[in-house]
DNA sequence: CGATTGTTTGATCTTACTCAAGTCTCGTGG
DNA sequence: CCACGAGACTTGAGTAAGATCAAACAATCG
């Protein structure tokens, strides 16, 4: 299907934002949309001519395997992130859907020209690349030390930001688009342990669960103070 | 003191090397070369006018403090590599020498400027920004399971790799820039595990120690292999 | 409705942390 | 040159946090 940036909920934070109309239509064209249902793939690793692409809704995980075949999940993608790596000769990672999302997809051959033609796209792509970055380390800053019931509460204190709209404010009441064990493989921890510590932050006040999905931030102060 | 790219031994891996004769020299013309001494800080978290830089010679380490004052090494930087953050208001991590060490330094908004002049060389910083993020998310999936003994041999191997000149082999025979300390922030240890994890990989025939520092392997395969 | 998958909770075990003591290394000054 | 002291490193014993094993419970889907 083609894009229709016109109508896009994103068209004015993704990447695209900093093209003018005619570069963007240019870029357009090259591009489809594509629909994904929770758990279908993305790219995969390995995949040689993995291409690249633009979260319109939904979100996305970026997961490996290791040697035992547990998966570990590195990053999560929300609307307006860019997914691809492209300048590696094959996928690192397999991007797998969270929940039902809609993405932009780009060959990757075509976006790379656009970076030439377009140095505001590269400045564009090299600020985000620098924010993924970013919050990689701080992924593997908490992954070092925390507690395990540190490491929860930062995740969902991330997931409050990310479930706003608003870039100021976190979100107050939300529902987490990972399972337990999909929390556990992103934070080094098992599914029990991060069960055992949803249940401590309730029974402490410092949230309440709405079923198996549903989060209600009590006291968000707190989250931030856990060891 | 002025660059001299002549004379650099890295000219042609690091980022400026996309550039041609002209750009570089532009480029060259608003940078200075810094020599620092282990421990001596480039930047510090919470500079507002960070700069970044190329190394040139010697290693850094990227770094932050948690709450508590525990360092946390988020990354090392290796000759050629390029340490900076382009986009962030204000610098995020502390930067301090490994070893003695050089650099050349350039503001960052001649470099910024560099970038929009110069579609090569956003796409060269792209690129290398790209690889960073892989070798962050490489260690985020090292401290997420594996053991003690495991994220060691990884880190050794990552220290051989980094030793060796050649991008194919690994050294056989190196010293270890960083204290026991250092690599156990690195990796989310204590001193004692980090030592005990060294001595029984020498126990076990995998590695001999020459000195504190000093690394000789003698079983490189089975670095990888150690859960 | 049953089956499957995901979640919670409990009991036990393992790994790495903590605390403590001793050793090695290296630089400084007598 | 040696003695001394400060750091860095190693090693041991006990402890605590989280993993593992196990069982029951809830939600979802055909």
């Amino acid at each position: 299907m083609n894009l229709a940036c016109e109508t896009c909920p994103v068209r004015d934070r993704a990447a695209c934002a900093v093209l003018n109309d005619g570069a963007r239509d240019d870029l357009a064209r090259s591009g489809r949309t594509r629909k994904l249902r929770r758990g279908d793939i993305l790219f995969s690793r390995g995949e040689e001519d993995a291409a690249c692409a633009m979260l319109v809704s939904g979100a996305l995980k970026i997961a490996t395997f290791d040697t035992e075949g547990n998966e570990h999940i590195l990053a999560l993608v929300h609307p307006s992130g860019f997914i691809g790596e492209l300048f590696a000769p094959f996928a690192t990672y397999d991007v797998v859907a969270l929940t039902d999302s809609e993405l932009c997809v780009f060959p990757r051959s075509e976006m790379l020209q656009a970076l030439d033609e377009n140095p505001k796209l590269a400045k564009a792509l090299l600020r985000r690349t620098e924010e993924e970055l970013r919050r990689s380390r701080k992924l593997l800053e908490l992954s070092g030390r925390s507690s395990a019931i540190g490491r929860v509460a930062s995740l969902i204190r991330g997931m409050a930001d990310a479930a706003s709209k608003t870039s100021c404010h976190m979100a107050q009441k939300f529902d987490l688009p990972l399972t337990r064990g999909e929390m556990a493989n992103m934070l080094g921890l098992t599914i029990e342990t991060v069960s055992r510590s949803l249940t401590r932050l309730e029974r402490e006040g410092i949230l309440r669960r709405n079923g198996v999905r549903g989060i209600e931030l009590i006291d968000p102060a707190q989250l931030g103070l856990m060891g």
